[in-house]
DNA sequence: ACTTAAATTGACCACCCGGTCATTATTAAA
DNA sequence: TTTAATAATGACCGGGTGGTCAATTTAAGT
């Protein structure tokens, strides 16, 4: 046994998606104090024996579907970065925002889960995720805006101001 | 016995304001279903029996916080407002915002309270209570951009749109 | 078919919650 | 000073929590 999720990950993907969906639901509901692993448990179709031994803690697993959620807001924004790779600098920065909007309404729960992290204090290790998430964003964007400067569509006596907003 | 606050109103105001401000100190620091009222009351220094004799419940106890912020809030705006009252409209509106920065870092727990209650789900009926602030700062802006207009510093056609903003 | 190892279960634990209420302490009236 | 009314207390209640672990079910090896 390597990691601790380990368990977790060799159960069949039906099992693991069902706790998976439970628990994004329970963490899209109610914030981190007040999700119950009772509610994940039940509404899972397991014991509670069960998933305490996938995830041993309740941070943990709250942790895990963090990080699947951050996974595929990292896959969205990639992709869209790609899509719009040869469009004017507006343009792209619009079809972006517009993308955000998109993903917020496609994934409504991963969604509320971010909001969650972000508005509100509870959240294992609040911290250490909110800077992490500014790194990526303050990344994400000094991309583009650095792709719109070497086309010199932007005059670069800004980035971090930009970066900012 | 009139109202269900009005026993608490007939303490002496040193104990009031001692359960007050635990109060705001665990409504600040906890969202409404974590913050505990056994907290409150070592906090305060009165026994659980005195608290829930004051408030009857958990929820009015926050009611009445929520409503001292609020008056606290409103009496802030209404003097901003006077004070700023025959700048331009532009020098006038950065002063309010300047006044808000001001009020969150010179009332930060009370700032708290606010924050959790328009980001957060939980707070006991966050729906009604974020539609009357809705009212509320319609009305002050409304108001302050109606004066602008009646000076001609602003054009009229816009109202709705700028109270948005 | 028998044995052994691994996975699953749910009753159980200690703890905390909001809320109650009989008992006690304090005050006011007589 | 005795009595009556009022205020304050904290042990207690039912219920929910995250987490544990002996016991049972399931699967694998021979």
């Amino acid at each position: 046994m390597i990691s601790s999720t380990n368990k977790f990950e060799q159960l069949p993907l039906e099992k693991q998606s069902r706790i998976v969906n439970a628990s994004i639901s329970e963490f899209a509901e109610k914030d981190y104090e007040t999700a119950s692993m009772n509610t994940v448990v039940n509404q899972a179709g397991i014991s509670k024996g069960s998933l305490f031994n996938y995830f041993k803690t309740k941070s943990i697993l709250y942790d895990h579907i963090y990080k699947l959620a951050l996974g595929e807001v990292k896959a969205y924004l990639r992709k869209v970065r790609d899509e719009t790779i040869d469009l004017p600098f507006e343009k792209r920065l619009s079809k972006i925002v517009d993308s955000g909007v998109q993903f917020i309404t496609e994934h409504p729960r991963l969604a509320r889960i971010y909001f969650r992290l972000i508005y509100s204090a509870d959240s294992p290790d609040r911290q250490n995720i909110v800077s992490e998430l500014q790194v990526l964003s303050d990344d994400y964007l000094g991309e583009i805006i650095q792709d719109a400067m070497d086309r010199n569509e932007l005059d670069p006596n800004l980035d971090k101001g930009q970066a900012v907003f």
